[in-house]
RNA sequence: GCGGGUGUAGCCAAGUGGUUAAGGCAGUGGAUUGUGACUCCACCAGUCGCGGGUUCAAAUCCCGUCAUUCGCCCCA
């Protein structure tokens, strides 16, 4: 019996083309704009995310998966991938290498959460990190990144929040503004928002409760409480934006849950997936890599949530199992050990070959080589064996030729050409 | 962690207290002993998620549990 578990999702071949397709597309852009690729382990000592990602936040107060190892260290499974890349980023010195690292990453993260569609307990993510940057640019460099993958991978129906959360010095005065704004309200919010109000205010203003939306509208704006110098950096990557003829939204609620946000904030949600409709979110940092022990270096990334993604283009479409070019049927024992050394001496030529093992009778091994949308199929039997011949039969047209071994081997490229 | 829905074969499912739990797809074998897509026949596969309870009798009702799904919370 199997034994249940509510971890993740295993990925059936089914999908899989899915999210081959996703990872290639991704990898092909990341390429052309020059990132490396950095890989880092999947769980870390667990003060790194505590410290990284904020005690107070969410993920780390109640979603880390937290164990103790032989050695007694606490440690954790990466509840997200920009904590343990500004780690080895510090670790191996990066910033030594001189200037900018674009960096991007792929891999499984883990949150204890109640699973649902579009959230499971171990997910998979691809970000990108800009570090050693404070230039708007790479702010939108970034954000060009994400809103082009998604493009290529031919989403619809996908709205791109922009923010600005300022820095801490902003961020506090707003903080301020917001509950003197909030307190005389207090008792018509919702109960999760009561609580908020004195732990984390800002969340408050995403609060989908209707009447803590009604008074959460008249609050008080964090784009007008921010300094000269974060006004500036935002103004820029507006006006970037604008002239790149990206669509945003420009949404001074937006807020996002982890405390190493800076400046620039986004969310890219799409109306398709429920009540889980971030794809992707990001923004900068350029207070992290300080606060994990590294030189001040600002910084800013993203991260993509490949199981909404695929998700989404599931439902736009399905991505089948390429077909091999050739499909090898044979029968007796002579035919059938030359069928296996010629499909090797095939694949070894670069062509895919599906040779049926069954060893059933003729008329089952053709009709699974219809199915298996080869475009011809090798015919071996104890005639064709004995005088070093194949026939090909070609299963659009059923058109079939013999010939000898030698001479499909010797010519590859004619045979290539019809493929 | 909280609230609601669902769980019958690899997949889609009928069945709502009463013999051996329909059907379809897929799979296997055959009609066709060396030639595919159509057709026909046969076969295959089910601890009715799991555990307990009520009952003469449970896939069906009740409780628990696990999984899943829709929300809350939170986020990718």
């Amino acid at each position: 019996m199997p034994l249940p578990q509510r971890v993740g999702q295993d990925l059936k071949v089914a999908d899989i083309h899915t999210w081959q397709w996703v990872e290639a597309t991704a990898r092909e852009l990341f390429q052309r704009a020059v990132y490396q690729e950095i890989r880092t382990p999947t769980f870390e000592q667990t003060a790194l995310f505590e410290r990284g990602i904020g005690e107070a936040t969410d993920v780390v107060g109640k979603e880390m998966y937290t164990f103790l190892d032989k050695g007694d260290r606490s440690c954790t499974l990466r509840p997200e991938g920009t904590a343990g890349v500004v780690r080895a980023y510090i670790q191996h010195s990066l910033q030594a290498q001189g200037g900018v690292q674009r960096l991007w990453y792929c891999g499984p993260m883990f949150r204890y959460e109640r699973p649902q569609k579009g959230r499971q307990r171990q997910f998979h993510q691809i970000g990108v990190e800009v570090l050693g940057s404070a230039d708007p640019r790479a702010d939108v460099e970034v954000i060009l990144l994400a809103t082009d993958l998604l493009q290529r991978l031919g989403l619809k129906n996908l709205t791109f929040n922009l923010n600005s959360v300022g820095d801490r010095d902003d961020r506090q005065r707003y903080r301020e503004a917001l509950v003197n704004y909030l307190t005389p309200f207090k008792a018509d919010l919702d109960a999760d928002s009561q609580d908020r109000l004195s732990r984390n205010p800002l969340r408050i203003l995403d609060s989908k409760d209707e009447k803590t939306q009604a008074i959460a509208a008249d609050a008080p704006s964090i784009l007008d409480y921010l300094g000269e110098n974060s006004k500036r950096h935002f103004d820029r990557v507006l006006a970037q934006l604008s002239d790149l003829g990206i669509d945003f939204v420009l949404n001074p609620r937006l807020v996002r849950g982890l405390d190493y946000y800076t400046h620039t904030a986004f969310e890219i949600q799409s109306s398709d997936l429920g009540a889980q409709a971030t794809v992707c979110g990001g923004g900068r940092y350029d207070g992290l890599v300080q606060e994990l022990g590294g030189p001040v270096t600002p910084a800013v990334g993203w991260a993509i949530g490949l199981e909404r993604l695929t998700l989404l283009l599931s439902q736009l479409q399905t991505v089948s199992a390429p077909s091999p070019d050739l499909y090898v049927v044979s029968r007796g024992e002579a035919a059938e050990a030359n069928a296996l050394k010629l499909a090797q001496a095939l694949r070894q030529q670069g062509i895919s070959v599906d040779l049926d093992l069954s060893g059933s009778a003729f008329g089952k091994q053709f009709k699974r080589a219809d199915r298996s949308g080869a475009a011809a199929c090798l015919i071996l039997g104890d005639d064709e064996a004995a005088q070093g011949t194949v026939q090909i039969k070609w299963l659009q047209s059923g058109e079939q030729t013999s010939l000898t071994q030698a001479d499909l081997l010797a010519d590859i490229e004619s045979l290539r050409q019809k493929l």
